[in-house]
DNA sequence: CAATTGCCTTGATGCAGATCAAAACATGGC
DNA sequence: GCCATGTTTTGATCTGCATCAAGGCAATTG
């Protein structure tokens, strides 16, 4: 099923320039010659935009970081109903250490790169290297809680507040990898489809048109096209989330 | 605002009997004066059904694991809106290192005992014993998946759906911890009222009452009591689930 | 034993969001 | 240019669950 088309062996750069896994990832405090084990077991892959990475199910030998573009993980019922449980972007880790297949479908809904490691490798490496797993433990706490932020969303919000919640973390996450305060105006580009925010938000794509337009007849967001947004005030936005304005929303 | 009785300092016993601590949680590979070292930090704390163990924001001086009794974490928005997003089984386990303050509500919804460790001591013995690190890390892993299985749930599935899904957990988890097989007959107690099984759910409790009430007349599950259910065929409560009937349904 | 309290059930009604349907816009291929 | 395809918007209608309201049942208390 996965269709993959590997680009070039990594190779090694003391620096890891090209890669965000030094930066977020696992090797923020390794020495020298653990970073060049890492590199031997690290390779790229990249993706087109709509290609599956992997379906739930499938064997999947490696873990990975985003470097570049943005995948979704998402789980699918028998009867076609999806269930969006994770975005991916840009320093975001996949996969799990102890498992052999993918749990959920992952797909690029944007041209992708990703960092990839050989899972038996890295998880010898990790054995040996206990502060890749204390990184790892770290990361995984924070999606943890981003996790259960999306549990308050979907069980209790309204659409308005769903909406406004999803453009708010992607503006932050945006404004966060891009180092702009998310505050005054912010433009960025909505990485996903409608029907992607539908599959994230437990709504159907017409809803979340409806309400993107109602919060643009509110002013509270400008459309400039159909995917990039600007955002006049934040704090107005937060506002129509529903949170208290200081709150967490972690992704 | 946490209102807390500790009863007793944990007194070392190697086997640890009365602590599941060795079997699910941090010490299930450590030897023997790693076991000392944890006994040394380690101490209980009990509290009544409908007690408070930390409001969101309270200060948490503590990781701890569940030794009897249930528990939830749940969020609330300033109107009142909540939403649990875990549910404390014994054997399962509180707390995030690195991090000085609890960011859920966390309530005994029975009577709880759990062992504590302070934190400061047990994030420094974890740096030195990284299989304590490891085992976190896949408990950690173990709870993202809980969330995102919980994610489908909340985002995509009917009231009906929601409830045969929780019911199937606990019974689950129930069977798990009670070493029955999940197969065939089956009694449990529902350790949870109808509100906050509602909160679980993104219901309301009506609801839950009525799904309750539609699940007994359809025979999928027999009412003993108000909480005491049995369920004479688990493959028919999992066929209202609407996952397939091998899925996951970790919690 | 009557009164109170907490939890649960059931009924009547309303509404937010789903569903069904159609059309407006893009974008790319030929 | 024209056609095909995919995305988005908007409208009309329907429905599952929320909301509002009342009453039942069991345990506790005076």
């Amino acid at each position: 099923m996965a269709r993959t088309i590997p680009i070039e062996a990594g190779s090694y750069t003391q620096d890891c320039d090209d890669c965000p896994i030094r930066h977020r990832a696992v090797c923020a405090r390794c020495e020298h010659d653990e970073l060049a084990q890492l590199e031997k077991i690290k390779y790229y892959r990249s993706f087109e935009a709509g290609q599956t990475v992997a379906w739930s199910g499938d064997r999947m030998d490696f873990v990975a970081s985003v470097v570049s573009g943005i995948a979704t993980l998402s789980q699918t019922m028998e009867d076609g109903r999806r269930q969006m449980v994770g975005l991916l972007l840009p320093s975001d880790f996949v996969g799990r250490p102890g498992r052999e297949s993918s749990a959920y479908d992952v797909v690029a809904t944007s041209d992708l790169v990703m960092c990839c490691f050989r899972k038996k490798p890295f998880e010898e490496m990790m054995l040996r290297t206990p502060h890749i797993g204390q990184r790892l433990l770290e990361m995984t706490l924070d999606e943890l809680d981003a996790a259960r932020e999306w549990m308050l969303i979907l069980g209790r919000k309204t659409a308005r507040e769903k909406i406004a919640s999803l453009i708010a973390i992607i503006a932050r996450r945006d404004a966060t990898l891009a180092l702009q305060p998310p505050t005054g105006g912010l433009t960025f580009e909505l990485p996903l489809t409608r029907e992607a925010m539908a599959d994230y938000l437990g709504l159907t794509l017409e809803t979340v048109s409806r309400q993107i337009s109602a919060l643009k007849r509110d002013n509270i967001i400008v459309l400039e096209g159909k995917r990039q947004i600007r955002i006049p005030d934040f704090d107005a936005l937060i506002e129509q989330t529903g949170d208290d304005s200081d709150g967490g929303l972690l992704v």
